[in-house]
DNA sequence: TCTGGGGTCCTAGGACCC
DNA sequence: TCTGGGGTCCTAGGACCC
């Protein structure tokens, strides 16, 4: 039956998906090209005063060193080891290597991350895909990842469906192959906690416990409706199906990128405002140049925050077309921290573009060739930009430049026939706001106009006699 | 001085439009 | 004029993944 759990999702009935996960890959690749760290414990990530490991290497995880452990607690586990901070380089070196072998066994290879990949094997040239003919593929193809990455090795698993895979990479992991033969994917999950199940973290599990669900067989015991109730629509539908081992989800071999973010976590707590807007201003160039690089643009510029005691805040803002301009994204993650009460100090700030474009519109950003490469820039001395005809149609937040009574502004909002400016003070990135008709035919002498804010219906309000 | 960085997806509420 | 529903967009926060 299928009892309230929507449409059929078919599932394969051969161990078609294979999973490669190479072993303790960052930690491997140091001891690989160092030998002194052969055979002894190797910790792999941030080495500042808040810094979490990323890899630890076997040796390490003796002593009870985990991946996303502090670095302290792992220092206090395991002080002989070897603290790296990781060579990025050569990680996406090796890497590159495995996922070419992955490309020449089917052309439909899916990355997880740099050590990760699901491989889509009704898209290889096998004559057949019965578990021996799979296996057979995948122990030549681990041996074959070891020999190109001169020692590396790989864990794999297949199995019917991407959820089955993952899991059987798992069993006999480091150095290991497992099959999970079609028609036992559920005699396998049963008895295995339900934190197995991809999407079910240690908010869900505590959920489901709190519930008495510990266990996969136990999960499979309660209807779609009551898992809805407990988790929400989207998990609840999910988890009901994965507790079957119904995973229909294909493998994808290209996703198209979402957001492009810089963050960072800084060793002691940030109070001084004019600091935190140079990191912001900084981190907004370094996704700018993102941006570029991989000729993207967004309308959504985000700020993100992370207080003193961890809590976590974020402000965005949505601009009328796409940029991918420093000096833009930058002005307005300036202003999104203007609300934010910081005075507990910071420990983390960071800057997003989300809601992105593939392409610029280049015929509307001509005139912005004037004031450089990224765009109108207030700080820049020389003449006023002359501002276009387009300004009277259509004005864009955070991009367009004006002149009014206060100086030099830009564009903070705009609708029902007015324009809100924002100036920009010796004193804050986010000065006075003013608002003007849209319609106002001298753009560079505009009068104030009462703003259509809030306040002025409260005062109308205590001001009747009734 | 517990708790990284770069992502994805979901939820919920409000605005706005039809 | 009142009431409601649905769809879409936006914002903020949270969970999760590697």
């Amino acid at each position: 039956m299928w009892a309230g759990a929507g449409t059929v999702r078919r599932v394969r009935t051969q161990a078609s998906i294979l999973h490669l996960d190479l072993d303790a890959f960052f930690a491997a690749v140091e001891q690989r090209d160092k030998p002194s760290l052969r055979g002894k414990p190797v910790v792999v990530g941030g080495t500042g005063g808040r810094g979490v490991v990323a890899t630890a290497s076997y040796e390490a995880r003796i002593y009870g060193v985990r991946s996303a452990m502090s670095t302290r607690e792992a220092r206090a586990r395991c002080p002989h080891a070897a603290f790296l901070s990781g060579r990025f380089h050569a990680y996406r070196e090796a890497s590159a290597q495995v996922m070419s072998l992955l490309r020449a066994v089917s052309p439909l290879v899916e990355p997880l991350s740099l050590d990760e990949a699901f491989v889509d094997l009704e898209r290889s040239d096998l004559p057949d895909l019965e578990v021996e003919t799979v296996t057979a593929l995948a122990a030549e193809l681990r041996r074959r990842v070891t020999e190109v990455t001169d020692g590396l090795t790989a864990s794999v698993g297949l199995g019917t469906s991407k959820f089955i895979a993952k899991v059987a990479s798992e069993i006999d992991k480091p150095d290991g192959l497992t099959v999970v033969v079609p028609g036992t994917e559920q005699e396998l999950l049963r008895p295995m906690h339900v934190s197995v199940i991809p999407g079910v973290g240690p908010a869900t599990s505590e959920r489901l416990r709190r519930a008495g669900i510990h266990t996969v067989a136990e999960l499979e015991s309660v209807s779609a409706d009551e898992l809805v109730r407990l988790v929400g629509k989207a998990q609840g539908t999910s988890l009901w199906h994965l507790a079957r081992a119904l995973d229909d989800r294909p493998v994808v071999a290209e996703r198209e990128t979402k957001s492009v973010s810089v963050e960072g976590t800084y060793d002691t707590d940030l109070t001084d405002r004019t600091l935190m807007e140079g990191l912001l201003t900084r981190q907004a160039s370094e996704v700018a140049a993102r941006l570029i690089k991989h000729g993207l643009s967004g309308r959504t510029i985000s700020i993100k925050v992370r207080l003193h005691d961890f809590t976590t805040l974020s402000r965005s803002t949505t601009l009328t077309s796409p940029t991918d301009a420093a000096s833009v994204i930058a002005r307005l993650a300036r202003s999104l921290l203007v609300d934010l009460d910081t005075s507990g100090g910071v420990r983390l700030l960071g800057v997003g573009v989300s809601g992105l474009a593939d392409w610029i519109q280049d015929d509307l950003f001509a005139d912005a060739e004037d004031a450089g490469p990224d765009g109108p820039d207030l700080a820049a001395p020389g003449p006023e930009p002359e501002l276009p005809t387009r300004h009277r149609s259509g004005w864009s937040p955070g991009m367009d430049v004006v002149h009014a009574e206060l100086g030099r502004g830009w564009v903070w909002g705009s609708g029902r026939g007015v324009v809100t400016v924002r100036f920009e003070t010796a004193d804050s990135p986010a000065g006075p706001v003013r608002s003007y008709a849209v319609d106002d035919p001298d753009l560079s002498v505009w009068e104030p106009q009462e703003p259509a804010s809030e306040s002025a219906t409260t005062s109308g309000t205590t001001g009747s006699p009734g």
